[in-house]
RNA sequence: CGCGGGGUGGAGCAGCCCGGUAGCUCGUCAGGCUCAUAACCUGAAGGUCAUAGGUUCGAAUCCUAUCCCCGCAA
């Protein structure tokens, strides 16, 4: 129980767009001893198959809370600044906003801003830091919260917790968790950076690297690599924009995504990448630079998700072809 | 009007272009074989072919509208 400012709560605005965002407002509003101003987002988005106009999920949460939200095409417009101001807030709380802001609004409220980043900073800067850390196959991940500066997530830390990456975590699995710790992180964090206890302490020098934005098209599987290689994009790439290899050529030209493999070491001797080794009940295993993988869960085209045993009820797959064929 | 694929017995697909009594693989059930089996053999059940209209002697198949699923794109 901190008592530091027992009369007033500390007013705050929030900043976030996507969906580990919204989980930190929630955190937030849940705290029920923060005094949330306002909740910044992005504009609406046309998205969707009909290309309607989409609320983020932070907005979506903020209606659903009768929170006020502010929908600044660009945050650094003065008129969008000079609401902030008027705001007052003593504190930003930050998450995946999207955006740069300037100086003006880092300066903007007496403690500064704090923003939530997906990642053990200074380990993978940037826009997709989740995805980054599971497709390097590393041991463990996590949640830094730090004072923003003018850089890319280069600010100070002021807290941060790791989280192990397991072996059947995706993108998602681990996305969920890790908005959870930051969520609650952010909640514990911001009481203790206010009263001072917790003073933020430069990111270390080593160990500094940075992840730009997910396209699609790397999540296509060159299947000279190595299983396990392979398994790990798999998995950072599930379930946006998912891992998938070209099946056919031309006009008949089909995309196959794979949602989970695993795998294993049984001989796939001279065989040559992207060979299926076995199609039958057993499943689906194709070469690999080194070892082999076996697909459990896939998506043609146009269908929806299904498994090896479903999709060789209906297709023709058989062993010794190459699965781009 | 962003582009495109698809909705066929429980599952995955074929059939549709060139209308004429619904097919494949698997599953399910029953029986058989076997020391035994998720293996094998035999047999059976199960479908108003998304929905509503239209064309036709006749529509899963052609035309129109609607609903739903999905990929791209964003």
């Amino acid at each position: 129980m901190s008592e530091t400012s027992s009369d007033k709560p500390l007013k705050l605005v929030f900043m976030g767009t996507a969906e580990l965002a919204r989980e930190c407002l929630r955190a937030l509003a849940d705290a029920g001893r923060f005094d949330i101003a306002a909740v910044v987002t992005q504009p609406d988005r046309p998205s969707g198959r009909k290309l309607k106009l989409q609320p983020s999920p932070v907005k979506s949460l903020a209606v659903e809370l009768g929170l006020p939200v502010l929908q600044p095409d660009r945050a650094r417009d003065e008129t969008f600044i000079a609401e902030l101001r008027a705001l007052a807030p003593d504190l930003i709380a930050v998450a995946a906003y999207g955006q740069i802001l300037p100086k003006a609004i880092l300066e903007l409220p007496p403690h500064g801003c704090l923003n939530v980043h997906a990642s053990l900073l200074p380990a993978y800067r940037g826009a997709s830091p989740i995805q980054a850390a599971i497709l390097n196959d590393d041991a463990e991940s996590g949640v830094t919260i730090m004072k923003m500066d003018e850089g890319l997530d280069t600010g100070d830390i002021v807290s941060l917790e790791a989280t192990p990456i397991a072996f059947e975590d995706d993108a998602q699995s681990l996305h969920d968790r890790l908005a959870v710790i930051g969520g609650d992180l952010l909640v514990r964090t911001i009481p203790d950076y206010i009263a001072g206890r917790m003073p933020p302490r430069p990111q270390p020098e080593e160990g500094v690297s940075h992840v730009g934005k997910i396209r699609k098209q790397e999540g296509e599987i060159d299947w000279t690599q190595p299983a396990r290689s392979i398994w790990c994009r798999v998995r950072a790439f599930t379930p946006w924009p998912g891992a998938f290899v070209w099946r056919g050529e031309g006009e008949g030209r089909r995309m196959l995504k794979l949602w989970k493999t695993g795998v294993t070491d049984v001989g796939g001797g001279a065989a040559q990448p992207g060979e299926v080794l076995v199609a039958d009940k057993d499943g689906i295993v194709i070469a690999c630079g080194e070892q082999v993988l076996r697909v459990e869960i896939l998506q043609p085209e146009g269908k929806r998700r299904m498994s090896a045993q479903e999709f060789l009820t209906g297709h023709e797959l058989k062993p010794g072809g190459l699965i781009t064929d």
